[in-house]
DNA sequence: TAGACGTGGGT
DNA sequence: TACCCAAGTCT
């Protein structure tokens, strides 16, 4: 039988000398729970350096749950934009105000997991960064550690009820919240996913894997299905100075999100705006979780009113208010608004996000 | 329950 | 290029 209190102990000793310095850690002290729960929601799915200057740009906005809370809907989903998964905004903007309606945040899993986007992960995680629970964390990089901590060769997801019974069994009572923390650094700095450095582990006498030589192999995952490919065509119509947008429905894909009319992905067509000659502008490829998208490029001047959308014009458009995939669009039809970088908007500089790619 | 849901970076 | 991956949640 394993010593789980000498794997605690020397993943806090380990963290206590190499934990990165992020945004929302706190060196000491107690953790702003508005805070943890802010970055936690980022970090979903998403990478640390991707997250850090969203989170800089959000509390900066909004120092507290309050003042998100009272944020328009608009104004948080444009700031969202680019961080993918845009249904964690419209959550984010529910919570916050659940929370600020009840005077706070929950001090328990339990309370925490009622709140809309905070699962399994989330309120464990909160619980014990910001509440000082001794909760069980568990993310990807704590279900690779564990895996291989103990040799687990059942694939995943099946493997995953066994896996938080294993990490269970690792939480201490004491600083559970830095435990949970050492063990995703540890993840996500010596034990990864592909060529683990497992000479500098400071728990290598103890991972099972490494002692059969199949650290690297671990966890082990049903294979995954093809991706399919999609197609579709998206028209970017000018009126004067004025460029046709829409906001997209809150369920489905880039729900919430701001955009250029459409056709749906799966073939479903969709009259084009009325406008006169479209030009084609090519195309780009946006690959999403599920499937490929070639999107064909449509620009041209509008010819009448336009039946959905609203016209917005160009000075108080930013582009970074887009999700990645119109941003790819947008920079294949944008007009030469023939203005030096530098005079433009400050809001249009910030992340103006780099050409789509455009298959020949 | 398995599929929907983004994006960018690493190999 | 192509594939894998990242501090998951919701339905």
């Amino acid at each position: 039988m394993r010593d789980f209190g000498v794997i605690g102990a020397r993943l806090l000793h380990w963290y206590d000398r190499h934990a990165r310095s992020l945004p929302w850690r706190v060196p000491q002290g107690q953790a702003d729970p508005y805070r943890v729960w802010l970055s936690e929601v980022m970090l979903q799915q998403t990478t640390v350096a991707a997250v850090k200057s969203y989170f800089q740009r959000f509390t900066s906005l909004w120092p507290t749950v309050h003042d998100l809370a009272a944020a328009p809907d608009a104004q948080v989903m444009g700031e969202w934009a680019g961080l993918g998964y845009y249904a964690r905004a419209r959550n984010l903007l529910a919570c916050a105000r659940a929370v600020s309606a009840m005077g706070g945040f929950p001090d328990t899993r339990e309370g925490l997991g009622a709140l809309p986007g905070i699962g399994p992960y989330t309120s464990a995680a909160i619980a014990a960064i910001a509440f000082g629970r001794a909760e069980t964390v568990v993310d990807g990089n704590v279900e690779r550690v564990v895996s291989r901590l103990f040799a687990v060769e059942t694939p995943l997801p099946a493997a995953k009820p066994e896996l938080v019974r294993l990490a269970t069994l690792l939480t201490p009572d004491q600083r559970p919240g830095d435990f949970a923390q050492a063990m995703m650094d540890l993840g996500a700095t010596i034990c990864t996913p592909r060529s683990p450095a497992c000479g500098i582990c400071p728990i290598l006498d103890e991972c099972a894997a490494r002692a059969q030589g199949i650290a690297a192999d671990l966890p082990r995952k049903l294979p995954k299905k093809a991706k399919p490919q999609r197609f579709g065509t998206v028209w970017i119509g000018f009126a004067g100075d004025r460029v046709l947008v829409e906001t997209r429905p809150d369920k489905g894909l880039l729900g919430g999100t701001l955009a250029f009319p459409s056709t749906g992905w799966d073939g479903s067509d969709m009259e084009a705006p009325a406008g006169g000659d479209w030009r084609d502008m090519g195309v780009v490829r946006h690959v999403f979780t599920h499937f490929t998208l070639d999107l064909t490029v449509l620009s041209g001047q509008l010819t009448a009113n336009p039946e959905r959308g609203n016209l917005l014009a160009l000075r108080e458009f930013s582009p970074s208010a887009l999700p990645g995939l119109m941003r790819k669009a947008w920079s294949l039809a944008k007009p030469d608004l023939a203005q030096p970088e530098t005079a433009r908007p400050a809001a249009t500089m910030r992340r103006a996000g780099k050409p789509g790619k455009n298959p020949p």
